[in-house]
DNA sequence: TTCCAGATAAGAATTTTTCTTATGTAAGAA
DNA sequence: TTCTTACATAAGAAAAATTCTTATCTGGAA
């Protein structure tokens, strides 16, 4: 996630054939400065409000559900129930933690790389496939420390 | 998912040590009932309120909520965000097609060992981990048939 | 510059979920 | 059987999450 200046957001958004709107272009920019943090729209609202006195939380629900709607953030689902947003849009997976209701970022190229091999390998009648998501569910053991892997 | 008397359902839920209260052995016969449908609270509780006038829904939605901390049913996620709930524990994914708004079940013995071993492997540090999902998310090509797989 | 399709603000409305509290009941004890 | 009590429920209020409506505004094309 490089830092992208005003001037790269908008022309991601409109490569993505969405008007480069000021909401739009401050929306996009909270939620790539919060990576890794997944947040539902009102956090965002919440974020973006003292800079951005006029902004509606209306608008930024329309504005993060177009922008998914476009491929340009993913919907990541709580095991709460709110929508939360992801700006990255690599293939990744999540974890859940019941104890601190964090999404955390599960990186696994390895992972990824079998899943794709076998939809590839799987021939599904009638059905178009858009993409496939895993998440797993569970608990930090020490909510404070980072959540990591060492292969074996 | 074999018909069960509630007698048999008494003794499901005795056996999670839940009460087996008239409200929640009709609840969990609805959700056996509708195998493979993934209703949401709402849903589950339209269906029951006719037999059962002086059910709520407050009452619905907590009674899901029981079960599915005690394992008797899961949680499943819709692209849509509301929960909604499944009385098949046994390891499967799921599919949502974003034009129905369906979930359908996706069993493949081969997908679940494959995901399994892969998290037998890998080493997570600092994570307990409880349940892993898969879910699939695209369009049924012909909304009224079946979605089926073949192994190459 | 002008124009207008489409974006926004604001707040109402709706939907979804949780909470509260008085009441009811399952199941074990007497 | 009757009593007891811990726990579950009903009902509706409340809160949280999301969508809708409409008047107004604006980015960007021409
Ligand atoms: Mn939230
Ligand atoms: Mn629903
Ligand atoms: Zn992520
Ligand atoms: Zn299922």
């Amino acid at each position: 996630m490089q830092q992208l200046n005003r001037q790269e957001l908008r022309q991601k958004l409109v490569s993505c054939s969405l008007k480069a709107t000021h909401q739009r272009i401050v929306v996009y920019e909270a939620l790539l400065g919060l990576h890794g943090h997944h947040p539902a729209a009102e956090e965002v609202y919440r974020l973006l409000k003292p800079a951005n006195p006029s902004i509606s939380l209306g608008t930024v629900y329309k504005i993060l559900d177009v922008f998914a709607e476009n491929g340009l953030v993913r919907r990541v689902f709580s095991e709460q129930g709110c929508k939360r947003y992801d700006a990255n849009t690599m293939a990744h997976s999540h974890i859940y933690c019941s104890n601190t209701r964090e999404i955390i970022d599960f990186e696994d190229p390895e992972l990824e790389e079998l899943l794709q091999g076998f939809f590839q390998r799987r021939n599904m009648q009638n059905f178009e496939m858009h993409s496939f998501a895993i998440q797993l569910t569970g608990n930090k053991k020490e909510p404070d420390q980072q959540v990591s892997i060492t292969k074996l």
